[in-house]
DNA sequence: AAAGAGTATGTGTTCGAACACATTTTTATC
DNA sequence: GATAAAAATGTGTTCGAACACATACTCTTT
């Protein structure tokens, strides 16, 4: 029952030929409008699902799909992507899909803008790209349109009524996964948010997680924990969060909103720390290090390879099966400690 | 470069038949050595990938896998099995993967080898099985290979020294990261560790959650806590709780090794549930309500529905593109809190 | 040297969908 | 109603690998 049917089988129900069930299915040639409705129906009816293999056997289309991220040697964070698009690369390669890498500088707008130009000029059929610099994007978006290429979004929100696809966290969820886990392992005392970042429109999806993170402890009755947020740069990280310790003296927990809470640690002396509780993103090395040693009480793992995997696989998925791009594609928030982060890495 | 060959080229190199090629990729028929030494030179220099895609359009072999579970009616556990099912079914569709459902009653072991008959007596080309009872599964485990079916197992271990095959959790570190969650979110007190099973084998694979539970407490200096564990049976639990509550006075945290924590959770007073921390297993509903209203701080997934999806995906590789099969091959243990659950239903 | 067996190699069809091309049917125009 | 143009539909080839079948070549054996 359930039998694989073929545009064959679909020709001898409708009693038409193979041509003509493949010009309905492409909306491809003429057709009469009688004829078009009882071939509709019938593939309805018995869910018509055209073989992939013969379908992308036969067409020697390559489907080509740019990737643009920033450089993984410039900011550890990114690195992980690799694997997702290498991983996309194999299990398509039979299918005709080539993917093409394209980097940029992460703290330089306009080295974003000059690989999206490279990666425009070289008219790949879809790009994914990290709406990294928001204006910047924009702009791209805006290309990309024109050009009617399509594209994905990864790792962070962009905020634009173009129509967009995007794959990555919910920012606010994030920070409300990590305010339960705060919430679970502190007593009284202050809690500190950290953005830490001098990427101004990093920033503000930096605030969604510190709403999500502070929305958490407001519908609580009680209030235990008073919670104060800083925007720190890193390069005045020791300074900095030398004042905020000793302008407060009970800060019980440091929710650190961006990978780096490895700079942060390495700043705070060892008798503070022990007091303290702490949750960070990102299973940088560093990080995980930090993890080990009991420093650092939970990671949330943004999972690079999974946005961009699942990022492309819907690109891919376009092409071959031309399956919707969904709006948007939340990826799972996973809670990392010290005994299951080698699951993740 | 990366120029795809195909067995014409490799025909026209060699100065042969497409047909003497095929011949040399599949050790099929008789050729000469000379031709043979030649072609495999050939073969080996450009490093001949054959087109999967044609090969699986051509080859009208079926593969037929049967899955055997226990019914999902009779422990909501299973249920999520059916779409890593359904996953790779329509993944695999156009490759001829037929997968076949079997079911079982988890309380009765002739069923399962009921079952396993049924399966076996149709001859499929591969098993996928939970290793349910370990007696039985060795017998089962034996037939297969003596028919020389393929096989994997998932979700628990079995302890044979036959050549297996076996995808889910480390349940030595599942126990290890419950642990350290426990020691995060409680003070000084008693924990008590809670098998609900009336099935002896599935208790013998609990008592290593038990192991990796105990080992992380003993690992650390300070011993602030003691772990008591029960065998309970879900039949008597009211009883058993209350004894046990009644026994000792300064419980803390409750680690219920099974999906069963809403059991555990029913029979115990709010009055008493507030000064507990509980973790437990599984995405079973009962066990969410139990964690949005914060009665249970911490769900460990186990992900049936990834563990089927990724036992499966390793058999029917094996015969699509002769990937070896591993021995074990783990999943991820992910900590579930309330504000992240709804990423894994 | 012819017949036959065994070995080596070549050819042709198939899988299902895509698409170019061929053919038939309908409609418009005089 | 003949003819051309347009519309509708049918047929045949192709993608790359698999495999059945056909053919060619080699070596015995009488």
């Amino acid at each position: 029952m359930n039998k694989k049917h073929t545009i064959k089988d679909i020709a001898k129900l409708a009693g038409v030929s193979t041509g003509t069930v493949d010009r309905v299915l492409h909306n491809r040639g003429r057709v009469s409008e009688e004829v078009k409705t009882k071939v509709n129906a019938i593939l309805k009816e018995i869910d018509f699902q055209p073989n992939i293999i013969a379908r992308s056997l036969k067409s020697n289309k390559i489907i080509n799909i740019a990737v643009l991220l920033p450089d993984p040697k410039l900011d550890a964070f990114w690195s992980p992507c690799l694997k997702g698009i290498k991983k996309i690369q194999k299990e398509y390669k039979s299918f005709n899909v080539i993917l093409k890498t394209y980097y940029f500088d992460p703290l330089d707008n306009q080295s974003f803008l000059n690989s999206s130009d490279l990666v425009i000029s070289e008219k790949p059929d879809a790009v994914l790209f990290t709406p990294f610099f928001s204006k910047e994007s924009k702009q791209i978006l805006h290309q990309l349109n024109e050009l009617n290429i399509v594209y994905g979004t990864f790792n962070n929100p962009i905020f634009s009524n173009a129509i967009s696809n995007f794959t990555g966290p919910d920012l606010y969820k994030s920070g409300r996964v990590a305010a339960r886990l705060m919430d679970l392992i502190t007593k009284d005392g202050k809690i500190i948010i950290l953005h830490i970042d001098e990427n101004y429109e990093n920033a503000t999806y930096m605030q969604k997680k510190e709403l999500g993170f502070r929305d958490y402890f407001n519908m609580k009755d009680e209030s235990k924990n008073k919670i104060l947020a800083y925007n720190l740069k890193h390069t005045e990280l020791e300074k900095s969060i030398g004042s905020i310790f000793s302008e407060h003296s009970d800060i019980c927990g440091l929710f650190i909103t961006t990978s780096k809470a490895h700079q942060v640690i390495n700043v705070i002396s060892d008798d503070i720390l022990k007091h303290l509780s702490i949750i960070g993103y990102d299973l940088l090395e560093d990080n995980i290090k930090l993890l080990k040693s009991n420093k650092l009480q939970f990671l949330i793992n943004q999972n690079p390879e999974k946005m961009v995997y699942n990022g492309l696989l819907q690109l891919v998925e376009f092409f071959l099966i031309k399956k919707d791009i969904p709006q948007t594609n939340y990826i799972p928030i996973e809670i990392i400690n010290s005994e299951n982060f080698e699951y993740y890495v």
